[in-house]
DNA sequence: CACAGATTCCGTTAATTCATCGGAAGTTTG
DNA sequence: CAAACTTCCGATGAATTAACGGAATCTGTG
């Protein structure tokens, strides 16, 4: 078989990790009409293609006083990227890093506690180029990517 | 103690379950120096707290066939907030939608299998207002958000 | 058409992991 | 100083997962 095929019962059963990686596979299997056995052998095969690539605790960033996020983009000349990239891994603060086609070159996701942290930040990657930041006033839940796969 | 007090070993039980939620609460006391119950004890504390909200499957979008990541940006005017909304909840492929300051007012995060199905959201997103669209060429892994606690 | 090989499933059972309990040690409160 | 509280540990029972052997189905081939 070749190897991107997913059935409905795989998808089924992504969609459940995805919504509670902690489920047991009796109950997903029961869900989408499986046995326990038969269910660990799919998540097993899904592991070992790469699908599923891990399992991750999801955080509270409020919760942990990291009630800020921002969104910065940077426009920078390509001399500069290397070492961008290695500021970048060095903040704690900066969770998220792309690299991106068009007018900016990077777009980071950032956490932070006070608006002073965020400054810290802002003026540090600014040393690469130029600097917009905005602040995330809002988020919506981050969708699970099941039914993406359908289409 | 007040509610948001984390210690050393918090820290270290978040940090060893963000990168694997899997890890049996053995192996996790084992390092940070615990019983499996007194760790089971502050895991559930942790859950109780709103800290850890849940636990997540991490899935490989490129290996799902989505490998293209799209952010796009959206500038519009109020009137056109929720109805936009809306409309982002019905896209599969957006998984993210953020709510900024400044000039934009959205940011999303798609993932797409092809550039046809990017211009589909593009095209639709555009009635809302004016749209910059930009590829994701490379992104840095996400950085657990253990160190940021720290500070 | 039959038959080997492969795949995927099930039921059973062993191994692992988790939840619960009673009690000890240390801290805070009155 | 004692009572109440917290957090820990070890032990044990409950739940979950992993590892079988065998049945059913599908695939390709002589």
């Amino acid at each position: 078989m070749p190897t991107g095929e997913l059935d409905r019962l795989d998808i089924a059963i992504l969609e459940a990790l995805q919504e509670n990686a902690r489920t047991p596979l009796s109950e997903i299997g029961r869900r989408v009409g499986l046995s326990q056995p038969a269910t660990s052998e799919r998540v097993k095969r899904l592991e070992d293609r790469g699908i599923l690539a891990g399992y991750t605790a999801r955080l509270d960033a409020a919760a942990l006083g990291l009630g800020m996020m921002a969104i910065i983009r940077l426009k920078t000349t390509h001399e500069h990227i290397k070492p961008a990239l290695k500021a970048f891994a060095e903040m704690p603060h900066v969770i998220e890093v792309h690299r991106l086609t068009g007018e900016d070159c990077f777009l980071l996701k950032v956490l932070v506690p006070t608006p002073g942290q965020l400054e810290t930040i802002v003026d540090t990657i600014a040393r690469f180029g130029a600097v917009t930041t905005s602040l995330v006033l809002r988020s919506e839940p981050v969708k699970p990517l099941g039914k993406a796969l359908l289409g």
